[in-house]
DNA sequence: AGCTCCATTGCCCTTTCGTCCAATAGTTTC
DNA sequence: GAAACTATTGGACGAAAGGGCAATGGAGCT
């Protein structure tokens, strides 16, 4: 495993001077920032793959911070989001949190809310890229299966003996054996044990 | 499966006359639904364990309905929280939704709103009870597991084979193959598969 | 046409599993 | 003290799984 990269950090705000002074203190404090005065200059320069959050005005020329939320939701790498915001709007940040924002913090924000907030934001994504390489992983292995042998496997994780999946295949029991021990190699699999648990790791991923 | 009894709404707002009029909102909309004027008092008559959610204002004299949130969370069964303020406070909405809140609603609330609020409250609380019984299910088998039963059950589900776990454990192959036997039994499963899927499952619980 | 991948089958052999028989002994419980 | 539960072992038998060897046939690609 190779270590992940340091996170980067997006202050998305149109005020340009209250932009410079957090990507200053972001950088004070070890971060690696980049700042964007509009949603659009964010999405023109698509963030590199790297483990990091976001940190979102509200209100902006164009595009809301809310409008943005939602496009990066719909991405399948969304990074984690903060919201800042100078106006106290309570269906705001009610909308913002059901989107799944980590934070929503009024200016002007005190440094340790801030910090806090992003510590969350950054462990949070960290979560989510392990889970994601994990259920990538499952994907490839799966991917790598033929018909047949997605059918034995489902099969199998029933609890169906060999004999049984011939059957109802109509298959000889030994071309079942044969494309369990290949299903069973593609998946990295010992045993039946751990075919079983694999399909319970299968079923529990947004398919 | 019995069909589970009919949700049970839970106001509590010190505002009676606000209160009054929701319950009768709620009866007229076909909702069984309790009143009370205090987090107190919905804490002094617990509730009986039926689905439900709970619709509370954030201010009210005594303790506020983040603290009755806060309570709840604690509790094993949770019912879920829908908030109704008079009171626009960014800071409060947001501590409410990052504690779990279904939603932070305004005064006045519109009928859509709220119904549509309630209604994912409802849809929560009985995906949570479905989820909660599950869990309850696995682990009362487990319960029923002896100590080396289980110690079995877990090298099974590595992958290891009976003569594999009997050197292990300094033991015969055959016990372990009564071991086996009996944990099969206790748990339901019907093959080792099924004892993956399970040992998948239970390690997703929290402990 | 030649090659690779997928699906298929039969025979045979070894290992492992699932159970049947019967038996001993420590702990906890009533 | 007896009953119940748990842990333990031995021998033995049939069923199931895993794999080696050899072979056929269709689909798709170069």
């Amino acid at each position: 495993m190779s270590a992940s990269l340091p996170p980067l950090i997006h202050v998305v705000d149109d005020d340009e001077s209250l932009r410079t002074a957090l990507l200053r203190l972001l950088g004070a404090a070890g971060f690696e920032a980049r700042g964007y005065a509009t949603t659009g200059n964010f999405l023109l320069w698509p963030p590199p793959d790297r483990p990091g959050c976001v940190l979102l005005d509200v209100r902006m020329p164009g595009p809301s911070g809310l409008d943005l939320q939602a496009a990066l939701q719909r991405q399948n790498n969304p990074l984690p989001v903060v919201f800042l915001t100078g106006y106290a709007d309570v269906a705001a940040s009610v909308r913002a949190m059901k989107a799944g924002a980590v934070d929503f913090l009024t200016k002007p924000v005190e440094r340790e809310a801030l910090f806090e907030a992003i510590q969350r934001a950054l462990a949070h994504d960290a979560a989510q890229r392990m889970a994601r390489a994990e259920a990538e992983r499952l994907r490839a292995a799966f991917a790598t299966l033929t018909p047949r042998e997605r059918e034995v496997f489902n099969r199998i994780v029933l609890g169906q003996i060999n004999k049984q999946i011939a059957d109802a295949l109509g298959i000889a029991e030994r071309t079942v054996k044969i494309q369990r021990a290949q299903l069973m190699t593609k998946l990295g699999a010992g045993s039946a044990a751990e075919l079983g648990r694999l399909a319970e790791r299968l079923r529990h991923l947004p398919d």
